[in-house]
DNA sequence: ATTGAATAGTTCGATTAGTGAACTATTTGG
DNA sequence: CCAAATAGTTCACTAATCGAACTATTCAAT
């Protein structure tokens, strides 16, 4: 990308833009098609908790990149809904396990599957190669930020 | 896209990932390199009113898909810190045109210096035909988003 | 074996962004 | 000219986030 310092403004602004807007629109038509009303950030972690199978504090602020207090306001949330589990750890009593209970897992696969047909609803006006090419590109960009912070 | 249906969660969860995990560390890097503590909201705000001059609330609400209220409050707290101005419009009294004041806009230019500088690092890791492609798929999806509620 | 440091999590008080309903002020159109 | 539409604000509420202070537990080093 030798033309980046050079044309500075134009790619990026236009990155910027669509980032800003696709995310926008993504967020606004993810919110309104979960059921019970998950909000973004609920709806992801019981994305990972059902990946996982199970998973702590610690765990979620790490992927989420937010101090721990904010995963336990969130996760209280949940868990005075109904739709986490927390469990004390008995080998090592710091640690609370959090899983999905029956009804978050339920929860949780209605919106999953309200997103796939998001998602879907949108990826259809593309050929499929030009969607692996994209989305190639969006996972190499993802990986190089986390593994990031090593950057000047 | 025909295979979205036959092969549902691979690449359409590929690409969600990615998303998510892109525009979290996309908007914590800014929220740390942007001066005077701009959260990503504001420098938004400040990057329309750049670039066009001046608008209204109603415009931001559009914009961003947000209430006017909302609006009002974001742009409450940019007037108190002396970064955008209210002027009633004397033309028709009910609106009010917003504009940066000389401080909004030498800190909007600095924000958007390092929104520029962290994109570009990333950008730099990618040739240029990648990045084209990849911001042209990106513009489009935006496009088909915001044209968008036509859908099923 | 004891104790001091590290780790896991919560609580509390603050700020920011967002919503919806009720409100004021102005303009417009039948 | 008056009713409806438009523009914006206020208010009370919720969600997410932060940081500092706190409890409880485990680990490590003497």
């Amino acid at each position: 990308m030798r033309s980046v310092n050079r044309d500075p403004k134009s790619l990026i602004n236009r990155y910027i833009n669509a980032e800003f807007t696709v995310m926008k629109h993504l967020f606004n038509e993810i919110g309104e098609a979960i059921p019970e009303q998950l909000t973004p950030e609920q709806f992801q972690i019981l994305c990972v908790i059902h990946q996982r199978g199970s998973c702590t504090s610690t765990d979620l602020a790490d992927i989420f990149k937010v101090v721990k207090s904010s995963i336990t306001a969130i996760v209280t949330r949940l868990v005075d809904r109904g739709f986490i589990a927390r469990t004390r750890d008995e080998e090592d009593r710091r640690l609370v396990v959090l899983s999905l209970t029956e009804l978050g897992r339920s929860i949780y696969e209605q919106a999953d599957q309200k997103v796939q047909d998001i998602v879907a609803s949108y990826l259809v006006h593309f050929d499929e190669t030009e969607v692996e090419t994209f989305i190639g590109t969006y996972e190499k960009l993802a990986r190089l930020m986390s593994e990031g912070r090593s950057r000047a």
